[in-house]
DNA sequence: GCTTTCATGCGAACC
DNA sequence: GCATGAAAGC
């Protein structure tokens, strides 16, 4: 593999280190030869652990350092997600923690549920669930629940401390961690239990994290807590740092040589993507943050131009951008290589019209994950309600699912035969046996009640077909479906999950993989070729020949939410720096002055970045 | 009459 | 996707 002076001291150097990658200066490649050097001076690979930030971001670099080395991709287990490693970790030791295996993962539908379920309990406003679930999550992230919750005592009136323990009972007596505490009871474990750690320690000879700079207090104590000999390598840019919102902490990169003393420091500042046009003006805006590493980025590419557009309205905006695109295209440029990249999801709508106006193909990037999608989540639901008799959550949506004429008043007769320490199923199963309901109802239960049952033991493919058939799911989506594409599209999902299923033996192993899979899109070997709509984070690590930023107005991009906080004003700039590197020749900025009925003044970082069009050599038209 | 289903409008930040 | 109220079904 060729790599530059700079990204072969940083692949040869052994010992913690931290490489900070500027946009486009071949990162994944240099962390793909790392691994691959490694194996080459005698390092097992299966003993390596390497963190990515997505699944897909794991297989493709599996997929590298097959080919790199000629091994199979099984002799990669743990190049993995910190969520993937840390379950696998979690699961072997369970029991040390009082969990009773199986360890069930507790996706958004089920911790919605729960969350909602104890909302009730509590009496709280239902508008209030998006507050109770970011904080849960945000005090598990931080690493030190107490502490947070300490800090943020109250949601409105309630006690942040009793939801959280209400919550935390209930997921511990049904034997589930939700995706937060997938990192914090694996933190737990291997902070507590000293022969666990000594052995996960003694077990990886080297770690590697890509994205570090996206890293949680929780992770980067995680990494702390696995790493036994000091080879550690981790890789990301700090100017990229755009999770704050969620939890991750820059300061973790930052900080590196703090926490890791006589670390090496690389700096990969060449950028191979954009052209030097570009990279001036993204090296200008970010000049602007206070809080950064100094790294100084160019390109030898030359021929590229940003040019800054403003409108009177989104409509008209969206109307130019559509034009721009066909005119592009009619210049030879293919429509995947441009995309528009705006701040929030209701941005696209005008966009999208505007295309669909004038013809012309897009697909939206970051769309809802297959996982989450209505005919996925059912079938899912069945194998869950299958396999974990206790999980309510999924037993209750399959009971109507489709529909039997089970209300939610049947729910709550059916409820009342509930067992101590049994779930709903159970207490389905009871009414069922006791012959209390009415003759229609009490046929379609027992007869889910015997699919459950049929399916548990059976391979996890021949358990959907079996639920297809015995339910009339395909009847129900046809009458569901409003378009025929639309019914047609949901039975290409549900194959496609068949053959998917079709590779573990069991309908547990299916679920654990498909629970910890969340950002997993359709792959897009049969996707049409059209531009891409995105928000900027969807956007993170892709690139394309022609990119416009839209909506940078002062109101959108800085989020308004934003504007109040400095450090949040410098990761809505870091997010103007990720979306402007996606460019490799052509940046389009734009604006508008009236946008869904509000107006906004051009975006303080539209400004910031013309400071230095104006200098450069190039002019704008 | 009670329960379920259907129809409609409203709002959703980033994951 | 969820809440609401009207229509349809047991």
């Amino acid at each position: 593999m060729e790599l530059s002076d700079e990204q072969r001291a940083a692949v040869e150097h052994i010992g913690p280190a931290l490489v900070v990658a500027g946009a486009g200066s071949g990162k994944t490649r240099t962390l793909t030869a790392k691994v691959a050097h490694l194996i080459e001076r005698g390092y097992v690979p299966e003993r390596i652990l390497a963190i990515t930030f997505t699944n897909k971001a794991a297989d493709e670099m599996k997929r590298r350092l097959t080919d790199l080395t000629g091994l199979g991709m099984e002799r990669f287990p743990w190049v993995r997600t910190y969520h993937s490693a840390c379950f696998r970790i979690l699961k072997e030791h369970c029991r040390l923690l009082g969990y009773e295996p199986p360890l069930q993962i507790y996706s958004d539908y089920q911790q919605q549920k729960l969350i909602k379920d104890i909302m009730i309990r509590f009496d709280m406003d239902r508008k209030k669930f998006y507050a109770v679930r970011s904080a849960i999550s945000s005090a598990k992230n931080s690493g030190d629940p107490e502490g947070y919750i300490d800090a943020h005592p109250r949601i409105g009136p309630f006690r942040l401390f009793d939801i959280y323990q209400a919550y935390e009972v209930e997921l511990k007596s049904r034997n589930a961690v939700d995706f937060d505490n997938i990192l914090l009871k694996a933190r737990d474990l291997l902070r507590d239990h000293e022969a666990v750690r000594t052995d996960y320690r003694a077990y990886f000879s080297y770690i590697l994290v890509d994205e570090y700079q996206d890293t949680n207090n929780l992770q980067a104590e995680l990494t702390r807590l696995l790493l036994g000999n000091g080879n550690l390598f981790c890789v990301g840019d700090d100017w990229q740092a755009i999770y704050g919102f969620r939890g991750s902490n820059v300061d973790h990169f930052l900080g590196f040589q703090r926490s890791y003393e006589n670390a090496s420091i690389f700096r990969l500042e060449q950028n191979y993507r954009s052209a030097d046009e570009i990279v001036k003006p993204a090296n200008w805006l970010i000049k602007y943050n206070r809080d950064r590493m100094d790294k100084s980025c160019f390109s030898a590419h030359k021929g590229g131009a940003v040019e800054v557009h403003e409108f009177f309205s989104d409509e008209e905006e969206a109307g130019w951008v559509a034009d721009k695109i066909a005119m592009l295209n009619r210049s030879g440029i293919p429509y995947d290589q441009m995309a528009v990249l705006y701040r929030t999801k209701f941005c696209s709508l005008p966009f999208e019209q505007a295309m669909r106006f004038s013809g012309l193909p897009y697909k939206m990037l970051g769309d809802k994950g297959f996982f989450e999608r209505k005919e996925i989540l059912d079938i899912n639901c069945y194998l869950t309600a299958a396999v974990f008799p206790k999980d309510d959550a999924a037993f209750e949506r399959i009971l109507n699912t489709p529909k039997r004429g089970i209300g939610p008043k049947m729910v709550e007769k059916i409820n009342a035969w509930r067992a101590p320490d049994s779930g709903l199923s159970g207490a389905a199963a009871r009414a069922v046996s006791g012959k209390i309901l009415s003759g229609k109802v009490h046929k379609e239960l027992s007869d889910l009640l015997g699919l459950l049952k049929d399916i548990e033991p059976m391979a996890p493919d021949a358990a959907i077909r079996e639920v297809m058939d015995r339910t009339g799911y395909a009847d129900y989506l046809k009458q569901q479906a409003r378009t025929e594409d639309e019914f047609t599209a949901r039975m290409e999902n549900i194959e496609q999950l068949m053959y998917a299923a079709a590779r573990f033996e069991t309908v547990l192993d299916y679920l654990e993989e498909a629970a910890l899979i969340r950002e997993d899109k359709e792959d897009g070997q049969d996707r049409e070729a059209g531009v891409n709509l995105a928000t900027i984070h969807a956007s993170k690590g892709l690139e394309f020949h022609v990119v416009f930023v839209v909506g940078c107005d002062e109101n959108l991009l800085p989020h308004w939410k934003s504007r109040d906080s400095e450090s949040e004003v410098q990761e809505e700039r870091r997010l103007m720096y990720v979306a402007m590197t996606r460019a490799e020749k052509f940046l389009f900025l734009t604006t508008a002055d009236f946008r869904k009925g509000q107006f906004s003044p051009v975006s303080r970082f539209v400004t910031e970045v013309a400071e230095s069009l104006e200098q450069g050599p190039r002019q704008n038209d």
